[in-house]
DNA sequence: CGGGTTCTGTGACCAAGTCACAAAACCCGG
DNA sequence: CCGGGTTTTGTGACTTGGTCACAGAACCCG
């Protein structure tokens, strides 16, 4: 173990060039985006933030995913995005300067480790430095684009192709993804029967082997025929 | 007639009074902020900004409207919002900050009358006003809390629940929507005959008189009292 | 092992999108 | 005002996706 000072600044070095847009910010901008922060912890499942609650801190991710969704008044679920690491959580962002509560919820869906910059700090950074106000502005452009594209799929895409990309990208090392029909289901804006029907046509095709809570996936190259075969962009 | 100089000071304080957020700007912001822009007068049907078109300006509308919509890969396309006077576009400010190019394209649907701020000062003002960075943000947050809910919209809302609501906002003065089943299609997301179909049904139901290119709504109540009872937002 | 819970499968039905084509309304030059 | 071209609207047949109501299977845990 090294000494406490000496770990404290290689950590901040560490996770301040996790985020490419900040990697060019000034030594000056560094320690006070450093002082002004603070690294957090958050186990698996937690609630990181519900609709209706105000938000004080502005999120970058550096281990772990959030995965936002909505609830409509019907009481089901849409996916909207998912925040990885190397992330921040613009939504936060908007809600934080504009003092507007949030309409989506965010669940933790694996451990997070995270950075937490508060309203005050925040402020400061965008009035100080350019280089963290085209950091701030470009994650927003980011998930803005990224929602036309969810719309673009929602409004025109099968849903066999949607959910064949999707479990492309939800599947682990071993080529399994873990998650029910039901969470397939609110992943993909759509019905759990659905999800059902879908995967029983890709077994029969032997792209896919079910297990319960499971799908592993046992012809990657068909599912991506599939996808690429109508111009999904993904 | 006043004095040229006259003039220009009434129309400086008009137009960023038209703005909540702006309002409360200090007087040396203003002055920057009216220095350092400029009034630009667009034609209806003008394409404002286009997929693949950096972009230089924040638009701030006075009068008239702007369609954004986005072009699918098959050629179709979805209605995304409207940016109305005493609106900003923020797609524009996000692809300005974040030299990022447009994937969406505007339309001016009447007869345009707005405010350009280019990059330089937009940046300046965000750097110097905190007025003026609420007013941005929340302007952001306000488009992407309407995503979310047309995202919701487009999933768990019934289709004649949709068409009633926009027709009942498309409406002029008299109670006639000037459009084209087509154009109702896309400002749903939704194939052309859907509309006819829904519209159709409208008729027998006495809500609405059709002709070539409007839609008459002859029972306002009739289609309000659709939209409500399905707990539509709007 | 037994009983409750969660997950998955299925059939019947409705809503919505697609395709193909016909008919009606409009435009405009002659 | 006539006739041909264009745009808009109407319609039927069919596919896909969403809803509802259950049944059965897999899991958990005492």
């Amino acid at each position: 173990m090294n000494k406490a000072i000496t770990m404290r600044d290689t950590v901040q070095d560490t996770w301040i060039d996790r985020f490419k847009g900040l990697s060019r910010l000034p030594a000056e901008i560094r320690a006070d985006l450093v002082r002004g922060s603070q690294v957090i912890h958050v186990p698996a499942g937690t609630q990181v933030f519900a609709p209706g609650q105000s938000v004080d801190n502005l999120l970058l991710m550096l281990e772990g995913t959030v995965k936002v969704q909505q609830k409509s008044e019907t009481g089901r679920e849409v996916f909207l995005y998912r925040v990885q690491a190397g992330e921040s959580c613009v939504l936060t962002t908007a809600c934080m300067l504009a003092f507007k509560d949030y309409s989506a919820d965010g669940v933790a869906e694996t451990d997070v480790v995270a950075v937490a910059i508060p309203r005050t700090t925040f402020d400061a950074l965008v009035a100080k430095s350019p280089v963290f106000r085209e950091f701030v502005f470009t994650a927003y452009s980011r998930r803005i684009t990224d929602l036309f594209t969810l719309i673009d799929d929602i409004v025109f895409q099968r849903m066999d192709v949607r959910l064949a990309a999707r479990l492309l990208e939800l599947a682990d090392a071993d080529d399994v993804v873990h998650a029910t029909h039901a969470v397939l289901g609110t992943e993909l804006g759509t019905a759990r029967e659905v999800i059902s029907r879908t995967l029983s046509e890709f077994h029969r095709r032997g792209w896919v082997a079910q297990a319960r809570g499971e799908v592993r996936l046992t012809d990657r190259a068909g599912l991506q025929r599939l996808v690429r075969a109508s111009g999904h962009h993904g």
